[in-house]
DNA sequence: AGTTTTTTTTACAATTCTTTTCAATAAGCT
DNA sequence: AGCTTATTGAAAAGAATTGTAAAAAAAACT
């Protein structure tokens, strides 16, 4: 669970006799200017290339999401739209899990400390290495709650 | 608390190959709401989804609840009323989190009573109605680490 | 029984998200 | 600068799932 910095990257893409692109680099860039608390799936990605008119291809961004998730670099999340957004995946004081509204997908940040050793704790039991761990709470918020619509 | 998870839903999907969809999940969360002793139909189902602005077609209603009450998430009442009735399967009792190799994809399954806690915790906090609460790991297996082929 | 109505399943083309193929390009090493 | 080979983009492939519409099955009614 670490920051990476361009020259982190290729270091460790270099390492296992992989190459600093570009595109990676772009890529990386993004992800590292994205404010917090948002999130991108592929396609968010490759519109945002576009119109900053540094386009790169679909499978491109694909390739390279993959990638840098199972890197450790990018985290993988599961918000119940049929297709996976990432984040990147900061280090500890910035570390944080979500809470999210399963009617208007309203979500928040929030962080745990206790979370985070329970993760350490289980993966070092396992014998693995780890590269993140994430506490995905799914509620109804307070407006929803208010809301006429039943159910 | 619920009886079952949308991460372990889709834990469960995707170890037969199969897809944890917007559909199958927004139908997953009626159930998930809907009060002790509550059961509805494929019609009501349908219904409340198209009050809610979320419409799903009834063949796709129909197609999940089979699938549900197969995998053992719903239970299919007959209540005499010449259609069928659902209602979550109450309680489940494997509810459990996940750690999950990024390179070779192997899942351990473990339960942990604390996490729990602090979700509860979390929601009650933020006024959250809690449905559920998934602890994901994500990090390299022992047999990975070992292995020469990189990530 | 036979007919109508309601409930459930199925056929099939279209959609969605993601991966793969392959020729061309270019990163990193000597 | 030259060499090797990872990486890229474009297009095609893949695969599960969806919605529409029609068919089938079950239930209700005469």
């Amino acid at each position: 669970m670490t920051a990476y910095s361009s020259a982190s990257l290729k270091a460790e893409l270099n390492e296992r006799g992989w190459r600093l692109t570009p595109q990676r680099e772009t890529i990386l860039h993004i992800f590292q200017e994205l404010p917090q608390g948002e999130h991108l799936s592929a396609e968010d990605l490759y519109q945002r290339l576009e119109d900053r008119g540094e386009g790169i291809s679909l499978s491109t961004i694909y390739r390279t999401l993959k990638l840098m998730a199972r890197m450790g670099i990018l985290r993988e999340l599961d918000l119940g739209e049929g297709h996976k957004h990432y984040e990147i995946n900061q280090p500890y004081p910035h570390h944080h899990h979500h809470l999210i509204c399963t009617r208007c997908n309203e979500t928040i940040e929030f962080k745990n400390d206790s979370i985070l050793k329970t993760g350490a704790k289980t993966a070092q039991k396992e014998g693995y290495h780890l590269l993140d761990c994430q506490l995905t709470i799914h509620g109804v918020c307070p407006k929803c709650q208010r809301s006429l619509i039943p159910v």
